[in-house]
DNA sequence: ACGCTCGCTTGATCTGGGTCAAAAACCGGC
DNA sequence: GCCGGTTTTTGACCCAGATCAAGCGAGCGT
């Protein structure tokens, strides 16, 4: 074998293996609360890396499912398609997030994801997952709560869809961002909104004129300051009281 | 012992044991495809069957997980509580669903459970059904695709909650409820109500008043006939075209 | 069988957010 | 640095569904 040819293949492996063992991601991914020794053995379950650029399908709805998907670096959507083209954002997701869990009943993936920003996903095969999962039960009860906080999620975006106004809806998708990034060791007050307003409308049932409005309303009340894609949260805690008016007990 | 203690002890057990390896909801509940041995052992995981009576709850958002629990019989809802008071149906659920899962991640329930009518759950320790399925790969899949299920349910809420208007809500509503009877095997044609107006309104986003205005419309064009609680489908191919209109692909 | 409460229906009116339209700002490509 | 398309903002108007209101019916407890 000619030399530049291991050169090339050594290059190649070092930019597709994984290894969550190195990953800065460790805490809030998959692997999160496991040993060193349990790690290493994760650090066999990844697959490769996989690179999406902006705009392309990290998978498509319908097509099957082999590995979950856990992302390591970038922004994306997931978004299921109503048959006459409608299109309902069912989420956003950004590093340490894992992605296809959708899937699993069917073997076949409910929803597309496009990458917002250019990213790149550890594949995580699913059977190698589950087979892993038997041997390390912290690693299966860490996948569970995974699976379960994805619930939770879907349940809090129901709450807000199904009985929220939409400066509430705006301001909850606000603060739910800013915690996520503040989670990740960004600052929690000053962020990029990768995604457009019409997508920023879809997740939360309104229209991109209404979501255009309702920011410049906030940046009128001096809550925010938006220009375009930057956002700046001036007064977070009014916010708050947007999402749950006063001090209400339940 | 007296006679009468030990007569009384063994009714107990017989009325609180439940055995999955003698129930009819076997292919549609937890131990779905299992062999006969690997059931004797779920056998041992069901801890109690826990009657449930109307208006009863399950479990309370706030409190500790512990169980999951398999509806074995009745009707039950999941309702989000906001900080304000306002309430969001999650989920209407029956017998064979599996509750409580958005609480494995937190280990606090989300949501509160409340029967709408008599009903009866099968109490399964999280911690058991975990252990167990390190030992029984197809109990494993079975629990993490029914998992998945719930998030790819929670998918189709989504949709119907961020992108559809009040009729195509209640005519996906009525289907899914329909398709679920028949599941079950009952008549996906003839069926009752078993929440109020005010909670399918929850469910959809909509006001209960908006409901009745919707269903009494279904019923004008003939689509159904509503008495109260009890609903027959007439013309189900005509609601399957409110959901996806005409022949659009997508 | 009675009364009473709670759920349901239906009508009238109101409004938050949708729709339509047009201009402005931004971005990527050349 | 200019150009063309996309995204965003803002305005004017409209409508689906909310709100308010009033009567009706069914189920339940006594």
């Amino acid at each position: 074998m000619p030399k530049t040819a291991t050169r090339l293949r050594v290059v190649e492996v070092d930019r597709l293996k994984t290894a969550c063992s190195t990953c800065s991601l460790q805490e809030l991914c998959l692997p999160a609360g496991l040993n060193e020794a349990e790690l290493k053995t994760v650090d066999q379950l990844i697959d490769r890396r996989r690179p999406v650029k902006r705009g392309e399908y990290l998978f498509r709805a319908g097509s099957s499912l082999n590995s979950l998907y856990a992302i390591r670096s970038g922004f994306m959507k997931s978004s299921v398609l109503h048959d006459d083209g409608r299109e309902q954002v069912a989420g956003f997701h950004m590093m340490g997030d894992l992605m296809g869990m959708d899937a699993i009943g069917t073997s076949q993936h409910l929803c597309d994801a496009v990458a917002l920003e250019d990213s790149e996903a550890c594949e995580i095969p699913l059977k190698d997952l589950e087979a892993l999962s038997r041997n390390i039960p912290s690693l299966q009860q860490h996948f569970h709560r995974i699976m379960s906080r994805e619930i939770a999620r879907d349940y809090g975006v129901m709450l807000l869809l199904g009985s929220m106004r939409a400066e509430e809806r705006l301001a909850a998708f606000l603060l739910n961002l800013s915690q996520r990034f503040e989670a990740r060791g960004y600052s929690p007050l000053e962020f990029n909104l990768r995604m457009t307003r019409e997508e920023i409308g879809s997740y939360l049932g309104l229209k991109l004129e209404t979501v255009s409005r309702t920011l410049s309303g906030f940046q009128a009340q001096g809550l925010i300051a938006v220009q375009n894609k930057h956002l700046r949260i001036l007064k977070i805690e009014s916010l708050r009281e947007l999402v749950s008016p006063q001090g209400c007990r339940n």
